[in-house]
Parts: structure tokens; C-alpha cells; sequence
DNA sequence: GATCACATACCGACTGGTTAGTCTGCCGGG
DNA sequence: CCCGGCAGACTAACCAGTCGGTATGTGATC
């Protein structure tokens, strides 16, 4: 029993990254304290500090997961092979979902960013960019073809979008009377409506 | 000189507030220290708890104002004499016009809302909800009179747009290429075409 | 297959520093 | 002479990170 798994089946460091999670997204980065997490994860300090270097560690590792997620689906839908209303409406609608699906992480990330140290912070925008810019590509793309208004400037549009997905968390219930892929349909739709030409 | 006022002209509970507001959006509720807002409002920690019964009521009060404001102006604009379009248009213009004018209290306003007690966080969501819905029953104003579509529930357009408004104090840079106003209308534009029928 | 060397995985007491809020008291005007 | 308005030292609690220690596994050597 020495591989890191104690009583549990999940590796130690995956079980203080989940309960870490849980944590920030209900009480805060900095109103949740190591010693919680610990116990949230049935270990001691002593291996928080094997697997991590810092509290702030785990958060950008909280960051780096649900970027490389969301980078990843938007690549596969951004480069498919269908027109580019279709391929704007489903990466839109899928950026949706995703969040939804994960959105402890969501309002850690909206929410927490600033905790991060100048460094941190810096790379952590570095790989957002990345993600606003094959976002905006698409909706460029549309305009330049004609079969999207030129009316407002792509990046407006596309902060215009995350906008709605950033105010996910503040609203969203799972209880509530529409499904995931209700709302991503919803969000995806008005995105399309606004850039009919 | 026992008008509150000290060296300057302003009264010492405004100066608080101001210098609470500054360094809440510039640093977070948590990782500012009574110590730093007194220090820069030039008191003590006497002058503070005289005036305020704890920090947590620093941050309901910068809540509180820029809620009546912004309540004040949607209704003012929502009851004027204008066709339905006008009043939406010149509404969902005015609420990001008013946003990026406060953009320190905007952003503690979405950092910083899960900070405040339970109580005080129920209150703030109910005056929250008031507003929501002030600005719901345009939209269905509209949608009942056929001037908008009635593909979207009311509640998600105005969720949609609010997304946009929330997400300003992350991207909305004052030596950026557009100006407030220009912004505003863009916004406005987006969500006017979105519900075109 | 027994012994030794070393590494990995973790425990938990401890430290140095910080913080919100309290309390006693001074000071000047009405 | 009294009270609002404030100063500033003080306290009790908390917290991130450290460090010495233990237990278990793994590979080399004889």
C-alpha cells in the first residue's frame, strides 16, 4: 500500500486536486485554508507539500486542466469540416456545455484569477488569449465570407459570447427548468441571431 | 475641526468608502487589510469601527450604492415615453455606459459577492433580482407586442446580455480602441439584432 | 535470500507572521 | 463638562509553509 492511494482508490494527488476544487468554488481561494483541504482529502499537510509546492499551485493546476479541456474541444470543432455557421453555432454551443459540466472550475477561474502571482497570472492569460483569438478567427472568417454582419467588431462579439458563459456560474442551476444543452442551444442561438447579416 | 472632514474636504466615512473601493477591486476583499483602507483614507482603525461596525459592512455598502444607482436608471429609462425598441436600446446602452464608469465597484460587485454573509448576501441578491426582472419585463414587453423574437426565454436574454456587462471589468480597458459610448452601442446593437423576429 | 542503501510517500507538531476587531483614553466644541 | 470623533496599542485567532521523523518499497551485492 505504498502507491499513493491509501484506503481510497484515487491517486492522493488527484483526490487533494478535487477537494481543493470543491473548496475554492465554495468558500474562495483565500477563505479556504490547506488544513481543509487536507482533511477534505483524508491526508495530512505533510502530502500536500510532497505533490505541490504551493496552495497557489494547486489553483494554476485547477487553471491548466480546464483550459487544455476547452482549447482542445474548440481546436476539434474550429478545424471540422462543415460550414462556418455551423462550426461557429457548435463550438459556441459546446463551449457551453463544458462549462456547465465543470463549473466548479468555471467560477474558480472567473473568480480567482487575480489570486495568481504576477508570473502565474501572465501564462494563465497567455493560453486565454490563445483561446479568444481561434474564437474571433471563426467569427472574422463568417464576416469575410458575408454570411456574418460586420456590424460590430469580432472582438466585441466574442466578448460579447464568454460574457454570457462567465455569468454561467452566477446563475445556473442544475434544478432549474432548462437543461445544459437546452441553454448552450439558447446562448449559441442569440450568438447567430445577432450576426445575422 | 470635529466635522469628519480632517485635512481634506471630504467627509472621513466617504473617504473610507473610496479608499475601501479602490483597494477591494484593485487587490480583492480578502487580501485587503482594514489596515491598508484606513492607512489610505488617512485615519485608524478607531476612525473605521466608529463609522462602520465591521469590514464585511464596507462591502455591502459599495454594494448597495452602486445597486440604487443603477436601479434608479433602469427605471427612469424603462418608464420613459419611447416605443419598446427605444427603451430596451437605451437601457442595455446606459447599464454598460454605467458599468464602465464604475468599473472598480463593478468588479468587486462579481468578485466579491460570495464574500458576504449569508443574510447580507440574500438581501443583495433580492434588490439583484428586483433589477433582473425590471429589465425582464421589457423584453417581454417587447416579445408579447411581436417588435421582438420570442425564440429565447426572456430570462436567458437578459442573462445573455448582463453575461456581456459582468465580463466588462475583465477586458474593458480605458486607452483601449473604443471609446464608452461606442462600446454601449455595440453591446446594445448585439442584443436588439439578437432579437430581431 | 538476506542484508544494506536509498528513495518515495506521508505524518503532524511547530513557527513566524498576519489580521479583524476591541478598548482605553485624549481632544476640542457646544 | 460632556460627548461625538477619533487615535493607537493590544489580543486572540488563524494560517501557509517547514522540518524532523516513520514506514514501506526497490534494487544491488554477496
Amino acid at each position: 500500500m505504498a502507491k499513493a492511494t491509501d484506503g481510497n482508490g484515487t491517486p492522493v494527488p488527484q483526490r487533494l486536486l478535487a477537494a481543493a476544487t470543491r473548496l475554492f468554488a465554495e468558500r474562495g481561494y483565500d477563505r479556504t485554508s490547506v488544513q481543509e483541504i487536507v482533511e477534505a482529502a483524508g491526508v495530512t499537510k505533510g502530502a500536500l507539500y510532497h505533490y505541490f509546492g504551493s496552495k497557489e499551485d494547486l489553483l494554476q493546476e485547477v487553471y491548466a486542466r480546464v483550459l487544455r479541456l476547452q482549447q482542445d474541444r474548440l481546436d476539434a470543432y474550429a478545424n471540422a469540416d462543415a460550414p462556418i455557421e455551423e462550426r461557429l453555432r457548435e463550438a459556441a454551443a459546446d463551449v457551453v456545455v463544458t462549462t456547465i459540466e465543470n463549473l466548479d472550475d468555471a467560477s474558480i477561474f472567473f473568480r480567482s484569477m487575480h489570486h495568481l502571482s504576477p508570473e502565474k497570472n501572465k501564462q494563465v492569460r497567455m493560453e486565454r488569449r490563445r483561446y479568444h483569438e481561434r474564437f474571433r478567427a471563426l467569427v472574422e472568417e463568417g464576416q469575410r465570407a458575408g454570411v456574418f454582419s460586420s456590424a460590430t467588431p469580432a472582438d466585441l462579439v466574442v466578448d460579447y459570447h464568454f460574457g454570457s458563459v462567465h455569468h454561467l456560474s452566477t446563475w445556473y442551476r442544475p434544478d432549474g427548468p432548462l437543461s445544459q444543452q437546452e441553454v448552450a442551444d439558447h446562448l449559441a442561438d442569440l450568438l447567430l441571431r445577432a450576426l445575422r447579416p
